[in-house]
DNA sequence: GATGTTGGTTCAAATAATGAACCATGAGAT
DNA sequence: ATCTCATGGTTCATTATTTGAACCAACATC
């Protein structure tokens, strides 16, 4: 392992639980020896990555994060970003991945990535535009955002199109809680037989959900604990897909999709 | 030079004249050995510092940048940040530095860092709330605002209070367009007598001009160089000042403040 | 004042970084 | 078609940097 990388590592430590760490907080958290340790801090330090509060001498993310992020902002396009983020996902899960946005009452789709090698696999159609309630990413927009969209969204003409059942209210709303509990929305077989997803909202810089991200899979695949795997992927990676879109997740989203990134001395 | 400087120094080779570098470019401007540089891009790449372009290969800033600065931005708080800042800006140019913030049609003290051992200084000194126009700062806030703003400015009551002179609009007009070109606002004397300053101002969320920051200065010290000295170093800073309040530089003017960033290669 | 923290330093030993030489590929130029 | 130059990337013996046990000083607790 390179020095670079067990360094860089070090970074990974402060998160929303633990902002601010000394140097034996951080000792103890990667197990390397204290003069080791110290120096990484050292060198993080000088180059901006960290910076020393005076007084209680922790150490905390410094400024050069903040000015290369928006270097980055200002140079690469976000579709680069989030093609990047994307990618890794769709990797990572061996499934297609999506990612819609919020035009008018519809969700269209903005970028995809298919970066597996299963026989089987879902494939990408803009199959129109379905009701927002009938698809994992729609509910998981409409969970995360102002209660009046959902009138809205069952006010849909196309709500009662042949073969899609009248929706209703009350069972929708029941499901729109459990999404805001569990983090994450799902759909199985309701829209295209055999043909499964879980979605996530993807937030602006207010922290509003304005997009989606979802991974679609074949029903099929990998038994019961496929959607619960697929999800967690799913809501580990939502926010780098937010940020790379250049948004900002709610803090207690965040604490619903990466819980217990507490590292509780022993 | 600890490989890790040298590895995190090859991030501020990625500005906004050259966002993407690749291998060559990076090892022309260090001027290191090939495979030190490509072992380093690499380390840099895995941890999510830069990222590679699948296509053409060259590296831009990475993912984890925009990642860690989020966290910082939400587990630092504001002043603390700032402090960071201007407490080197002070540091740096041995002056006084103060950030005043706009609070009705006043630009109201927030932060100020004296780090410096002159035996002469400016003492810092809430000396109530001149118009404006009669201060560095308030100068460098309207140069860099809406133009309505300076009829309010001159409507100010306080304009003619007894030792102010009244203030001819086409003359402020004429300064507001060359502070708007040159990058910075200037005062000799104008307020109290043996204070000079330049200020520069603070940019929102919005790329709209909010707060400013200032360096005051005996107007003897240093000879005739002090004030482009100053000015330079505090339009160096700009950009850091403006991130570490959470806002952005228009892209106009940090070509101003930080111009020929560029690394040709020779 | 004994004891356990904390942040930080030292210096021989060990490991990881280094760089000259080497590939493979692609773009122009002849 | 081939020669050349530039590119990104790799190898491996040499070297220099990183490493960590022991050590120090300051502070808090018992």
């Amino acid at each position: 392992m390179s020095t670079i990388a067990k360094a860089l590592g070090l970074l990974d430590l402060f998160c929303d639980a633990q902002p601010r760490l000394g140097l034996s907080d951080v000792q103890r958290l990667v197990g390397r020896d204290k003069a080791t340790v110290h120096r990484h801090l050292v060198a993080l330090e000088q180059a901006g990555f960290l910076e020393q509060d005076a007084g209680t001498r922790a150490y905390r993310l410094g400024p050069a994060l903040t000015r290369l992020a928006g270097m980055r902002a200002r140079t690469v396009p976000e579709v680069e970003m989030v093609r990047s983020v994307i990618g890794g996902l769709s990797r990572e899960a061996g499934e297609l991945v999506h990612i819609s946005r919020l035009q008018g009452f519809d969700l269209v789709h903005v970028h995809h990535a298919e970066e597996h090698d299963h026989p089987v696999r879902v494939s990408f159609d803009a199959f129109g535009l379905p009701p927002l309630f009938a698809t994992a990413s729609g509910k998981a927009y409409l969970a995360f955002s102002p209660g009046g969209l959902l009138d809205l969204a069952l006010a849909d003409p196309r709500t009662s199109l042949p073969g899609t059942s009248v929706p209703d209210r009350r069972e929708i709303e029941t499901e729109l809680k459990q999404i805001a509990r569990l983090g994450y929305a799902r759909n199985r077989d309701t829209l295209r037989l055999g043909v499964s997803s879980v979605a996530i909202p993807v937030f602006d810089g207010a922290s509003r959900a304005f997009a989606t991200c979802s991974i679609a899979y074949p029903t099929g695949r990998g038994g019961k604990g496929t959607e619960a795997r697929l999800a967690r992927l799913l809501m580990q990676r939502g926010q780098d897909i937010t940020e790379a879109m250049g948004g900002v997740v709610p803090p207690q989203i965040l604490d619903l999709w990466t819980p217990s990134r507490e590292r509780a001395a022993s």
